[in-house]
DNA sequence: ACACAAGTGGATAGTAGAGTCCACTATCTG
DNA sequence: CAGATAGTGGACTCTACTATCCACTTGTGT
């Protein structure tokens, strides 16, 4: 449905919306707490900076954040920002000219990747990590989660 | 959403739907038809014969026809035939032992997921080509259309 | 000013998907 | 039986995606 790098961006996103408020998080701080390969993870955060969708802190303490809020960032934004959104039919892939619509089969695709897109469109950031599931994303329930901050006051985190 | 293989499996059992109860198509007549490079068609023909889906027939005048109905074939058993049906996501893609359901990210996308595949999984080749769009699948309005056969010979489908 | 922390950019390697080629085998026709 | 036709199997190339590495730059704290 969605590539690796979509997958590893979402990941980051979602974990830097948890933890909305506090300092940057670093590459590898992300690519722990995410468990997506730390080097890969760094140039897919390049990219979602280069896009305008976290901003990024050098030297000591920098790190990553959102540049926007969770509430503002949709899911296909996120996924548009790394070139992984689904991709609609623009026109006949079979390249016949006569063809004005799509024809019934690139149009069945067309119609199924369009609802996805709409769906990832209407869905944000903030939608992901404010309902109250037990499951929370990229955190153990069994273990401390070092995402869960949130959660017990705010006072300093200190983990690990 | 799809990829290639699953992209050309498609236009050819679609193509070979249309032709349905006349000789078998060769591989070299549907990859014209379809317009996707013959050799790499020839694969997929392959894979989906030893899939089920096709019958084959060797020598001269032999060729690929379906193995079934085109009412009885849907779009996500072509799909999966040649391995490219959208993956629904079994368990948690960090590997979080704790996370005996989906957390709302994977969730999101495996809803999705599952939603194509019910769609795919309901639509059956049959319906693809029996909707009276003017715009035919692999068929251009413009050209006299090889495989509007089924026009001329009109509406009795002697079903083998 | 210095040293360390952390992001940046680009080169590189590995792997899977897309696509090609060719020798071989089975089948039909004469 | 001979020859043409058409599928089969496997090896191979090419390309895009995934992933790694390193030299470099920028920012922070002392």
């Amino acid at each position: 449905m969605i590539n690796q790098a979509g997958e590893y961006a979402l990941r980051a996103v979602v974990h830097l919306a948890r933890r909305d408020g506090l300092q940057p998080a670093s590459a590898s701080d992300i690519a722990e707490a995410t468990k997506v390969p730390q080097a890969y993870l760094q140039k897919i955060l390049r990219t979602l900076t280069k896009q305008g969708l976290l901003t990024a802190q050098r030297g000591m303490g920098g790190g990553f954040m959102l540049a926007k809020l969770p509430s503002a960032i949709s899911v296909l934004e996120v996924l548009n920002a790394c070139d992984s959104g689904p991709n609609r039919i623009e026109r006949c892939p079979l390249g016949i000219t006569g063809h004005t619509q799509l024809c019934s089969l690139h149009r069945l695709i067309d119609q199924q990747t369009a609802s996805v897109v709409s769906v990832f469109a209407s869905t944000s950031i903030a939608d992901l990590i404010n309902n109250q599931d037990l499951i929370r994303p990229l955190c153990d329930p069994n273990t401390s989660c070092s995402a869960t901050v949130d959660i017990k006051v705010s006072d300093n985190q200190h983990e690990n």
